[in-house]
DNA sequence: CGAGACGTTGAACCTATTCAACACTGGTGG
DNA sequence: CCACCAGTGTTGAATAGGTTCAACGTCTCG
């Protein structure tokens, strides 16, 4: 019944070059920042001396929960997994970081061990610095530290929405709701819909929703039947915004 | 079967005193924050002017998720419901704070709206003060925005606890882990148990774990009946701490 | 004492999981 | 270049954990 289409991958499956986190990008990255907006070029180069570059491939680990808390990072090209491990079996997707997101000790900076699990996604790079350098900018610099309050703030605020959805939405709200985050969130219009630009598996989502992989994968062959989404192998494209949001609940 | 035994709360319900917010109160809780630790006596008493208090009764309002964001707020007697509202019916319960706890727009400092809802869950009491007026005193004082920044974190941390609890434990451990936080946290020796000292129903532990009053009332009925608490009308008391660390397996 | 909130327990039901079989995709090596 | 194979995705059927609905018991306060 169903016409398959569509049957090679859109999203760019292709390896970084190294190069990718040439000086260039680097400042481009750090000046983009809202975190930074607002210091001037003097500044951003002084900045940009702290930190140190570091290219990943899919299924790197970049650090893991329980290790020491070193290093903060920033997002520069790629996209990056923060998980956290159950003590039983399956891991609980956290987030799924972007360029210029930041993620490592900033939300640990009184804590001195990660309290989750960082892993490349694609290929890519972020920059790092040492959490005691960054602590000591911030203590340079009150503003900076109010703007990283605004951020953790911002992710409390994610999180806190988290627990409700999971508490009292089903599998097929927290499934649309995130996909409307990815697609806000890694967007790229294509010819006929708007393609979610990372490499994205069922058992992505469902450690994402809180499902199983079959679960996640029936939902979608809903959504497709409906015409709401199209997807193929590690790739999910919307088709009618309006429609996933009103399954979303629109929160 | 079941013996029936301490017919009469353990807790105390009784209204506390408008007095309990005295000029003496506030400067010892401002004081003993470790957030002010480390602020000299002058420093601590210019804070205190800035503080205007707030008492309340068991079921007031204090803020509705929604509503601008202008008051940053610390609990100085009593304890207080911190919940989110699920847009079809039940709410969830996010924390349980007590003396000595922020709550209001710290995490919302960027933000113009409070996130979620606070209701007084005791009678009680709190200092509060105006977002901007925190905001011009962060910025002054660059230890306290790093103090701040800890803060939101570990609270960042706990959500994101919570989001792995709920995508892969089971109601009893649920229960058993949230018993064990509150145990911690407002436990108070009685004769032959840890009393959780604030009132408490079937329906706010379900309102914690993303379970139903019937569910809770089903798994505390097993826990009694194993000897691991007692329990009674709006109040649950820890009769074997080590047996409920293994339910709630350790983390 | 009576009313209303809180708590308990049972039984039917439902959503999502689990287990299982099978299909498709894309990369690897013979 | 093609065959193979591991990873990924789909679908069905049985199962289980928790919810829902309902009835009843119990405590507290006015």
């Amino acid at each position: 019944m169903s016409i398959r289409i569509r049957r090679r991958s859109p999203v760019n499956l292709v390896t970084t070059e190294p190069e990718h986190c040439s000086i260039e990008l680097r400042q481009k990255i750090l000046r983009r920042l809202p975190f930074f907006s607002g210091l001037d070029e003097a500044a951003i180069d002084s900045l940009n001396d702290h930190f140190v570059e570091l290219s990943f491939q899919p299924g790197d680990t970049i650090y893991l929960a329980g290790d020491p808390a070193e290093r903060l990072f920033v997002v520069a090209e790629g996209s990056v997994k923060l998980l956290q491990h159950a003590p039983e079996g399956r891991d609980v997707l956290l987030d799924l970081l972007t360029s210029g997101e930041f993620f490592g000790s900033l939300t640990a900076l009184g804590v001195e061990r990660y309290p989750d699990t960082a892993e490349a996604n694609s290929a890519g790079c972020a920059l790092s610095i040492r959490s005691a350098a960054f602590r000591q900018i911030l203590d340079e610099r009150p503003g900076l530290a109010l703007r990283a309050l605004e951020v953790v703030g911002r992710k409390l605020s994610e999180a806190n929405l988290r627990v409700m959805q999971l508490s009292s939405q089903d599998v097929e709200t927290r499934v649309a709701y995130t996909l409307l985050k990815l697609a806000h969130k890694l967007g790229k219009p294509k010819e006929d819909f708007l393609l979610i630009d990372t490499p994205l598996t069922r058992t992505d989502l469902a450690e994402m929703t809180a499902a199983t992989p079959e679960t996640v994968s029936r939902v979608l062959s809903q959504m497709q039947a409906e015409g709401t989404i199209t997807s193929g192998r590690q790739w999910v494209g919307i088709r009618n915004l309006d429609q996933l949001a009103r399954l979303a609940g629109d929160n």
